[in-house]
DNA sequence: TCAGAAAGTGATACCTAATATCGATTAGAG
DNA sequence: CTCTAATCGATATTAGGTATCACTTTCTGA
């Protein structure tokens, strides 16, 4: 397995986070009795601010009026109701992102960090069948794929 | 697609290393010019005895005679050279286990810890097409898949 | 409105997995 | 057999993450 770490290539710029995607997310936390705290909409603004994955070390560097230990929980929190998804990096790195909800799988490019989103791939269908065939029962996976965005394929 | 059938099915024990087996690992490593070391071949026999894949502590636990630095760097040194490859439970736990040869990927029990390999399956093409459609030249991918075999599948 | 229970926070201790260091030991070429 | 690079292992260190627990905040309902 290759081991990467990417290198920040410039063309990456964290956008002001929006307040409408953050009252959004709010909105769904409080529906499943999550109160609206400061610290915790710090969090997700910080989050919905990143332009590709981040770690929740990163997180904890941008809001140091934010305790760590608040930070990883509110990460928690918010892959636990599918508001952000984790990704994994070849080195085994966890990093987040927003869910663009509904399942789906990452690209992940080495050199500048950034993901695109796989949805509607049948890859699912195929590994269900083939763990069939060995008889077993799927009932998760764990699936990226590496290599590099077309800005970074040089 | 050709499956290879789960060694260790479920409730299994280590069952005593084969020294040809070991014997093979060690000449593997010769050639590319690493010793033939005791500590080395404690390592590689310990694993081999294992029935289901396995942690470093728990070599390290099985080998107290062995330096952890020793195991570590003995995993390391097999996973690099293809005798070994490396296993990520879902909590990203990794595990290691004897490596059967050319690419391939794995279905871990979630009960028993079990794994069966999945080789010559088709997934790597569907991947790589999926990624030549966002402009993503893959070169690099994690894949593994958790369920239940047919021994914990109650 | 406001009190109180419950949720949430944050400083910090702790934990686990893994790597780095570095002097001592050893394999194996010649 | 000798020599040197490879290897070893005790230990320190790092990284990433969780547990603890006293304090603070939210928000319900009387």
């Amino acid at each position: 397995m290759v081991i990467s770490t990417p290198k920040h290539k410039g063309h990456d710029h964290p956008k002001p986070a929006s307040a409408a995607v953050v009252d959004d997310i709010v909105a769904q936390l409080a529906r499943r009795g999550y109160r609206d705290t400061e610290p915790r909409r710090l969090v997700i603004s910080a989050a919905a601010a990143q332009g590709r994955p981040f770690t929740a070390e990163e997180l904890c560097a941008i809001l140091p009026c934010v305790g760590r230990a608040t930070v990883y929980r509110g990460l928690r929190l918010l892959v636990e109701t599918d508001q952000v998804c984790r990704v994994l990096l070849e080195d085994r790195e966890l990093r987040y992102q927003l869910s663009h909800q509904g399942h789906h799988h990452h690209m992940l490019c080495a050199i500048c960090g950034a993901s695109a989103d796989l949805v509607d791939c049948d890859v699912e269908d195929i590994l269900r069948a083939a763990a069939d065939q060995v008889g077993f029962r799927m009932s998760g996976h764990w699936l990226e794929i590496y290599g590099r965005c077309t800005e970074c394929a040089d």
